[in-house]
RNA sequence: GGCCCCAUCGUCUAGUGGCUAGGACACCACGCUUUCAAUGUGGGAACCCGGGUUCGAUUCCCGGUGGGGCUACCA
């Protein structure tokens, strides 16, 4: 039994986005569990859509992710002696031929075909020309020579056999006329060269399959194992882009979201366990991965099941974790000066655990705490109370705290005492908690005025208090 | 146009000839509650269509339809 290989192979043509992530995760997965090797490999080999900076996010955002890969990565622009002498190869036994016609008229014959309705391919016409191939001076490609009959039959090990007719392939090109290979000629040669053994990537290469396939013969060699893995989708069920959202892994990281609910999330999107099971460490996933388990339809990226299972994480997060994420959050906004106390932070951070799906929405939940919030006093009265009354309890909970002791300032001793007072004077719940609540807070959601209370600290609270007494009258 | 893939609640999915078609997210209601979350309980919500095969099809076969991918000197 060979080793097994996977491979997770980009091009560095802009940032990592979560297809990519997903693929890149299944190969890790199954590497992982079958104690195999999991590779990285650029392929840059169209130096037209270079992105500066590519490489480096990919890198960095799989390692974010914790998708360690084994070796150091391949870069495919610098083998390019490799696939030139293998190119040569397929020349010499015939397999490929030179190709001299000229974009213009590999353009016109496009649209000719196209108006006629007939299939887009090349039509042969060099390869049909017998004889010594054109001089160097003449500008030329090199073209697969496909055979014409026959039936390719394609293994995959997510969607079984699949056959195509040999006279439907085209003559695909294998080294362009700057001496770079396509993507066909160069993975095909680094994947065996790598030695890999499974081939696991998105379903937009189902077609290139047979070429792939009569590749290796052509060379020589055994074909991979291959594995087509379901297409992401927007929410109109095209294949997952830009233009209906946040597609980069960086956006997702930036806004907020863990990598374990990320890939937790992303897992599950065309792959399931067959059990009930929802939330998965990588260390799950890894254990209960299998292909026969990987579904065979698109999955659409669904953001309201991300955000739970982000905010599953964020809640089971120990509180000193969740505290040190969101440290430089608050850090960013600009919530926190030099001397604010970290033991501050880590309550106000405690307050908000339960409520939050991505870190990036702390802030503005929690900035009551460190500004003075905006105050509506038309907010403050309980549904049909009258400003007057608002005004009378909220003063008689400001003197009330006024006069409690500092070590007595604890949730449970502060509501023992307004909830005494309460009782008194005969108010209500609504009548009392809401208008404390809301002049604490600012706010017509947050969390209770006991939790608030003592987070905020005395002088502060009855401050709060008097200034929205004010506002009523 | 050609080639290929796919088809269960709105979404992610379980299901592999006989089930009240299960779960999760989202949604709604109720409970807990001063609000918002969290949490508990309950609810609405699906087998694309037509032919076969079969005693019986969501499930198997064929054909439609629909969706998607590919069809570059891009990957």
């Amino acid at each position: 039994m060979t080793n097994v290989r996977t491979r997770f192979s980009p091009s560095p043509t802009g940032k990592l986005h979560i297809g990519g992530l997903r693929t890149a995760l299944y190969n890790f997965l199954y590497a992982r569990q079958q104690q195999g090797e999991f590779l990285l490999r650029i392929e840059d080999t169209d130096r037209t859509r270079l992105v500066p900076g590519a490489v480096d996010n990919i890198i960095q955002n799989l390692r974010w992710a914790g998708l360690t890969f084994d070796q150091e990565p391949v870069t495919q622009s610098e083998r390019l002696p490799l696939y030139r002498r293998y190119a040569e190869q397929l020349l010499a036994s015939g397999h490929a031929y030179r190709c001299t016609c000229t974009a213009e008229r590999l353009e016109s014959l496009r649209r000719d075909q196209e108006a006629k309705k007939l299939p887009m391919r090349y039509d042969g016409r060099c390869r049909a020309l017998t004889g010594t191939p054109p001089a160097a001076a003449v500008p030329s490609v090199i073209r697969f020579a496909m055979p014409q009959l026959g039936t390719i039959a394609c293994d995959d090990l997510i969607r079984g056999r699949i056959l195509f007719n040999a006279a439907t392939l085209d003559d695909q090109i294998l080294v362009k006329t700057d001496g770079f290979p396509t993507y066909h000629l160069a993975s095909v040669v680094d994947d065996h060269e790598m030695k890999i053994t499974h081939v696991i990537r998105g379903e937009e290469w189902l077609p290139s399959m047979p070429k792939h396939i009569l590749l290796y013969q052509a060379l020589g060699w055994t074909p991979p194992t291959f594995a087509h893995l379901p297409l992401l989708l927007n929410p109109d069920r095209s294949k997952l882009s830009k233009r209906t959202g946040d597609v980069a892994v960086d956006e997702y990281r930036e806004a907020g979201y863990l990598p374990e609910a990320l890939l937790n999330f992303v897992a599950l999107l065309g792959w399931n366990p067959g059990t009930e099971q929802e939330v998965f460490s990588l260390q799950d996933l890894i254990e209960k991965f299998s292909f026969e388990r990987v579904n065979k339809s698109g999955a659409v990226f669904n953001r309201d099941k991300l955000d739970w299972i982000n905010g599953w994480y964020l809640r089971h997060l120990p509180t000193d974790q969740l505290v040190a994420l969101a440290h430089p959050v608050l850090q960013a906004a600009g919530l926190l000066k030099p001397s604010t106390p970290q033991d501050f932070v880590q309550r106000v951070v405690a307050l908000e655990q339960s409520r939050l799906k991505r870190l990036g929405e702390l802030p503005p939940l929690v900035q009551y705490f460190f500004d003075e919030p905006a105050l509506d006093p038309a907010m403050l009265p309980w549904r049909s109370q009258t400003a007057a009354d608002c005004k009378t309890t909220l003063l008689a909970i400001a003197s009330l705290l006024e006069g409690l002791p500092n070590d007595r300032f604890t949730a449970n001793e502060l509501q023992i005492e307004v909830k005494k007072m309460m009782e008194e004077r005969k108010w209500g719940n609504g009548e009392t908690l809401w208008p404390l609540r809301v002049a604490l807070s600012g706010r017509r959601a947050s969390p209770g005025p006991f939790e608030i209370l003592p987070v905020l600290g005395k002088t502060t609270a009855v401050a709060r208090l008097k200034r929205a007494a004010q506002s009523l009258s």
